[in-house]
DNA sequence: ACCTGAACACCGTTCAAGT
DNA sequence: ACCTGAACACCGTTCAAGT
């Protein structure tokens, strides 16, 4: 019964090793080159050993999906503003999800682990924060909404460009330049003139959102 | 080399033709059902028989998308005002993505399509009725983005719905009831006593965001 | 040029068996 | 209870061969 001394004995297998080894698998690789039978070679054990632990490949998705929103945290906002609570609200969202950029796809496909997410603990201020200002409820849910599908469309196009090759994106500007579309050759020659800067994220277009909200209220 | 008469001999096979059946094929079965050895056996027609035509899967994936784009038109706004362009154009948009609700993720996270799209003749109207709204060049970017984006963000929660069983979304809801979060509770009684109409689709969240866009001019 | 068919290197998952 | 290993029914794609 005496555990053996030196070199531990190989850790038993559980819900939370096959998970964490599936994260890392997946951050390294990419969600397709993930299966059931590389993710058991990873643990060194037979791929169904891995089924005594959850049902299915599916199950796996899931399970790291929740991790990742586990991992949703938002600071303190005691003292700020409305637009700066909302803005960390959504700030928090977007680093949890694209702390793993391989899996954006299937957060955004979840709507229940997103639904549970929108209404966890983590976004009562964020709630709070549109009825200090000055929504009723239902514009509250409508703006929740607006703010987390603008943040999944976001966070997509992001990791969509992520595995783009760039000059391709090129062509397409270069394209239109000689085009006879007046509108849009203005704006993509501003783009060319000075690029958009790499910080942009989703910032802007969140000011541009927060401005259309305070609309509703004034 | 007379055509036989009667029956018509069996049309050669065709990019069109496979595209046609592979798209035919997802819409009713889903992406998931989708391979290449079910495409073949649609056509009638050995599995290798559709590489002569398409280098790989993905490469039909892409077609699909392209077909999609394709039907994508914006009726003429001639005597419109710019946010009424603007709302067709994502009407447009969002109508010809959602013909084909299997393939959303697809469409999201193709940058190079989406771009294309995006810069095609189809938007001129959108870029010009950006830049009527008194934006500059930058901002008319902007806003392009933060329309497209939350577009994507729409298509997705709409078509992640449709996969999902209704009862677990109305669990989160009574789960929140019962919670201590009091902003949360509120927004959860607002929906419960009055739900969301059917065709709330995206034109909420698009005229909060209209109304954002007219505040960057005034 | 266009299509076939066998083959290769993979999959996820079931099921019976081991300890 | 926990893990194994063979087996099943699939994949996408290569390659040599047919016409």
């Amino acid at each position: 019964m005496a555990r053996k001394a030196g070199r531990p004995r190989q850790e038993a297998l559980s819900r939370e090793k096959i998970l964490e080894a599936a994260l890392s698998l997946i951050d390294a690789h990419g969600v397709e080159a993930f299966s059931m039978r590389r993710l058991a070679a990873a643990l060194e054990v037979d791929p169904m050993a891995i089924y005594h632990y959850l049902p299915n490949k599916e199950a796996i998705l899931r399970g790291l999906i929740e991790l990742i929103f586990a991992n949703l945290h938002v600071p303190p906002t005691e003292n700020a503003s409305w637009e700066e609570t909302v803005r960390a609200c959504a700030h928090a969202y977007y680093d949890a999800v694209r702390a793993h950029p391989q899996l954006i796809i299937y957060v955004v496909g979840d709507v229940d682990l997103v639904m549970h997410a929108a209404l966890s603990a983590n976004n009562e201020q964020l709630y709070a924060a549109l009825f200090n200002a000055g929504l009723d409820a239902r514009q509250v849910f409508y703006a929740v909404s607006l703010i987390i599908d603008y943040l999944h469309g976001c966070l997509l196009g992001e990791s969509a460009m992520q595995n783009s090759d760039p000059t391709s994106m090129l062509q397409h500007f270069e394209q239109s330049t000689t085009d006879q579309y007046p509108a849009i050759r203005r704006v993509v020659e501003a783009i060319q003139q000075e690029p958009i800067s790499d910080v942009f994220g989703f910032d802007i277009g969140l000011n541009i959102i927060l401005a259309g909200i305070k609309t509703l209220v004034k």
